[in-house]
DNA sequence: GTATATGCAAACAATTTGCACGCCT
DNA sequence: AGGCGTGCAAATTGTTTGCATATAC
């Protein structure tokens, strides 16, 4: 892939390593600011379209903006319909599960994004206090 | 559910029935205008957050957009990463088994979501032409 | 040297919100 | 009658784009 290794790309990769979290755009660039003061958001943006292109990092699509994560091994993402949180879960069975038992004719599936939804231990019980 | 039933709700929740795709909200108004020409765009979001709060219809995060689908059986949705086609597969094991192996402590999920990415047909070989 | 990435600002697109009025129950 | 839903317009939020300059290779 055509990828220039510049500072900005390799640090916003850094950070999105170095967390278990799951930022959006504008996280990363506030943490990423902190070591490259002149970068912006719209280079935090592009270079994030290009390293999911590449594969490198996931796109996910959660309660209506792009979360980024630099896992990309099998795994699932478990949202709370009250607060947001985005925690991961781990079972690779259930993905490739998925992915074993998928078959149309005239598509040719080659990932699967799975997001399980409910509610969290902090909000169980007492929603939107 | 504090639903009050309007005309307006009546007939997107009417359309949505009607259609196999899984339309946008500016699609959804422009089909119910054409019966309800007062309706605006700002209604016929509050009536879909309010259908898919209510558990009736499904709001589906696709492309950047939401996307949604009265159909709120078990099945899953495959997504065309060069044209941004959405189809329906209906496989309920797949996602019967994945909510069967979810299991956090300290997390309650009640649904899940799962999308396959791929290419299809129409735009196989030949992406971003 | 040349093409690609950046910074900046502006444009865009999707969705939500405040408010006065109208309609369901 | 009272409250929820609507229409309208404006505000928000998230993301992308055009352009001149800077930088990686």
């Amino acid at each position: 892939m055509n990828c220039r290794n510049t500072i900005q790309m390799q640090k916003i990769l850094d950070y999105l390593i170095s967390v278990k979290t799951h930022p959006n755009a504008e996280i990363i660039f506030n943490a990423v600011k902190k070591n490259v003061p002149s970068i912006t958001l719209a280079t935090v943006y592009r270079n994030l379209n290009k390293l999911s292109d590449a594969g490198k990092i996931l796109k996910l699509e959660i309660n209506g903006e792009f979360r980024f994560d630099a896992d990309t091994c099998f795994h699932q993402h478990v949202i709370c319909k009250n607060c947001g949180e985005v925690k991961d879960f781990f079972n690779e069975k259930i993905s490739k599960n998925a992915l074993k038992f998928f078959n149309l004719a005239d598509f040719d599936a080659d990932s699967v994004s799975i997001k399980f939804y409910g509610i969290c231990k902090k909000c169980g019980g007492k929603q939107n206090e």
